[in-house]
DNA sequence: GGGGTATATGTTATAACATAACAGAAAGTG
DNA sequence: CACTTTCTGTTATGTTATAACATATACCCC
């Protein structure tokens, strides 16, 4: 029952983790695709922090533990997680950050706080870009919305 | 008078060219920033294609023509040309591209077809995001918005 | 459970993108 | 002309990412 930052908001960090852990599992395994053991670690490294890491931040962690110390497995368990939507990449930081709504289908947005770093996301009700794609054509399968800011506690810091 | 595409419509690119340049002239002289040549050319190069280029790109163009061979002076022009606005960076692909409404104060928004490559660029009214933010009290100060998908004439060849 | 296919991992090597730090040149300013 | 600021050149290195191939493991069907 640790209180720990989700957003910019506390939660309970590991409720939250277990149940995310528990979720995938289950779509794993419903989708009949392998929840392996690189896999699994590399969603609970992301689920530990609730923090954007890079792919290198995450090997590390991975190598620590024995599980593979090349580039190519961070690489690729990130990209199994991102496809499954267990996983996030923010593309402004190149980075990668555990899903916050595990589950529920979303073509999430995120606020990134360029003092702290802290990342936040948040359901997208769209853009209004989908009017100006209709208009010429344009057949959108995925965006990427990224605001960069201050975020609360930051603000009050006044850094400009 | 030939023309070419700019986003998934054409137009007349010469003319389109050459005022963007003057306009970007008169943007740097008002301003009082120096518009040397290493970042004329640069802006010239990006306005060429109306394609998105990596630094590396730009900085062969360069590079065969004497003004310089090595990356930070390809990232120190694009940088400036971003900051002043004539250039954006689509952080989807690590690329830059010129503005397609320059002067014109805007957050942009981006659409990328990811069978041709080419970036067509909209004018964002903004995301649902700015409610969220709101919500929780981050102060956005800039948004990236890029939509991936498949531009009218690929999908004509129905790549999926 | 054996044989075949698909999927995942381990590893090497390298590609692609980006910046820190410092030296020197040129432009703007009094 | 001296001073300051800005820009360029260069070295070196840091960071992010993937191609390609070998090996191992899981899955499937008979």
């Amino acid at each position: 029952m640790s209180p720990d930052p989700l957003g910019f908001a506390t939660h309970d960090h590991s409720t939250c983790m277990q149940s995310a852990m528990t979720s995938a599992r289950a779509i794993c395994a419903e989708r009949g695709v392998q929840f392996t053991p690189v896999r699994q670690r590399s969603l609970e490294i992301l689920l530990e922090t609730h923090a954007a890491m890079g792919a290198y931040d995450v090997l590390e962690r991975l190598s620590a533990e024995g599980l593979g110390s090349k580039p190519p497995v961070a690489y690729r368990a990130l990209s199994f997680l991102v496809d499954q939507g267990f996983v996030h990449r923010i593309e402004r930081l190149n980075a990668f950050i555990a899903c916050a709504h595990p589950g529920a289908a979303h073509d999430p947005a995120f606020m990134i706080c360029r003092a702290c770093g802290t990342v936040a996301e948040a359901q997208s009700a769209g853009s209004s870009l989908g009017a100006s794609a209709a208009l010429s054509g344009f057949q959108i399968e995925q965006t990427v919305i990224e605001a960069e800011g201050l975020c609360p506690s930051c603000q009050t810091g006044a850094q400009a």
